[in-house]
DNA sequence: TAAAAATATTTGACAAAAGCAACTAAATTT
DNA sequence: AAATTTAGTTGCTTTTGTCAAATATTTTTA
């Protein structure tokens, strides 16, 4: 724990320097860091209060209420008394605000561009798939929705390995298993890609901002499509990505013309199950299988199409 | 790139306001942000100057003259007079300067558990590992020592996946190289697990905060021992580690009476050829494989135990 | 239903933080 | 030896941020 404590506070220490550097430009400009700050989140809120900044930036409400003041004074912003409420007043950018917004941002645009610049294409993909990680793992997930995730099917490199990394924490984390299982999945990407047939076989990739959260896909047996590799990152549960992935697949293989979709999963995968049941899915058979966890029922089942 | 731009803009609000709330409570010490900074800069540094302070730091030199003069006053830190250069100061922690840094780490460290203690294990290690991904391409792998990466043996669930993963982009980003070459990687991996035998076949990886950042494998086939899986991470390279991770096989394949060590590998992989040189390489014979690039000499090169 | 409490915002007074420019003293270059 | 550069200091100023009290409105309570 103190190890990790140490990494973040080094982590914290740099990313502050660098926050500075960008902020020391945006400083050049007439406008200091917290006043980007606000108009930032008026431009981004249709209905912002004084309130909800000083609560979401931590402001004083003295201060920002003499910032606004000179906002409206120098007519980057309004004020409206609400309707509802006497005491609240509604904040919104005037035309010359929002002008004044697009040229700080394409400032800011243009000093993260130098800072990324000077990185290989790979670096600044990682660069971004790393900090989309942290967002996401201190925010919970929330604040990302269904249309920020991309789906692709078609296969880069890293994508297998990236996908088989992601079934070995997530299945390590959430059903104990071992090493086992990983390699078990591995295995089945082998086999994937050496007998894979474009049209009939098919992987599909959830990404956001390049990062992989999610997968799903078929392999076909003859007139039987089997799924496989139904994944989801935890912390982008609960916004529909599933289901989407899910129906991917499914309508695929009817275009297809596969005459029935088939899966194999096993009996801990609760959340997952009510998931296949509820696009009509049903039951085949049951057997035991212990090779990754004990106590485990290995199901399968299957949908005519 | 427009996307990654906005995703590394809202990256840099959300931890603007994460640095911040973290902020907050330091400032409930007796001491401004600016001060801790400075104060821990002087703590890490033997030899700490102003000049050096305000261009790492983007601080005022005036400003800092007069916090540096504060300190001294307070007794917290000390400035003495180079005896090389006059017009410089070299500045250190007093007894009492180290023991409110003490203080200070011991409130900062709370706060950074008090802000990973909801998360998991896993997602903690995740958390950290792209915080250490970010450091490391930014900083371009300065900063890093070798003591700093720590190599293990035993494999863990999501290692296979990361280091095929790895073996993906590096090869795509350095040689060019296809899906199918990830596809061999995956498939080297499933032989290895399932003829797996302690004490003939081992795995190393290196890690950098729980990061994985570079791998090597040793094989067994009878008396040779084969090489597998050498990699590094682009941005921890130069430091030592692949020396190190290639004399650690080397000494396993000693010790475990192996009579000669032979690994395959290509011939655009220069650096990696001139290091196997050096450790006592020879080729042995060369031949043309086109299956994950054009124009491409697979090598064998071996040497005697 | 009127008084009390809570909420959103404003205002005044002030302190801390930060920046600029001119200045000293030492070292380096011309 | 004079001119320039560099490290750090000092005086002055502006900006930024804080605290507490005040105002207006709404909600709760008795």
């Amino acid at each position: 724990m103190q190890n990790k404590i140490n990494a973040i506070r080094s982590f914290n220490r740099r990313y502050t320097n660098i926050l500075g550097l960008l902020d020391k430009d945006i400083l050049d400009s007439d406008y200091s860091l917290s006043q980007v700050r606000v108009l930032h989140e008026i431009d981004k809120l249709e209905q912002c209060t004084s309130k909800y900044l000083s609560d979401t930036l931590c402001m004083d409400s003295g201060y920002l209420s003499r910032m606004l003041a000179g906002f409206e004074k120098s007519g980057l912003c309004i004020k409206q008394k609400s309707s509802e409420d006497g005491r609240i007043y509604n904040l919104s950018l005037t035309n010359k605000g929002k002008k004044t917004m697009e040229v700080l941002n394409l400032r800011s645009n243009e000093q993260i561009f130098s800072l990324i610049n000077p990185l290989c294409e790979t670096e600044r993909s990682n660069l971004v798939k790393a900090m989309t990680t942290i967002e996401s793992i201190l925010t919970q997930g929330k604040n990302v929705k269904l249309d920020d995730i991309r789906i692709r099917h078609n296969i880069k490199p890293g994508d297998i390995g990236y996908i088989t990394y992601m079934h070995g924490w997530i299945y390590r984390m959430e059903y104990g298993y071992s090493t086992a299982f990983e390699s078990y999945v591995a295995q089945t990407f082998c086999e994937f890609l050496s007998n894979y047939k474009a049209g009939y076989d098919r992987l599909w990739i959830g990404e956001h901002n390049e990062k992989i959260v999610g997968s799903i896909g078929i392999v076909g047996h003859k007139d039987k499509a089997q799924l496989r590799w139904f994944l989801l990152d935890p912390n982008y549960r609960g916004i529909g990505l599933g289901k989407k992935l899910l129906q991917t697949a499914v309508n695929f293989s009817k275009e297809t013309n596969y005459k029935s979709i088939y899966l194999d999963t096993t009996s801990d995968l609760d959340k997952a199950l009510g998931m296949y049941q509820k696009m009509g899915f049903t039951k085949v058979f049951e057997k035991e299988n212990h090779s990754w966890k004990d106590d485990l029922l290995e199901l399968r089942l299957s949908m005519d199409l």
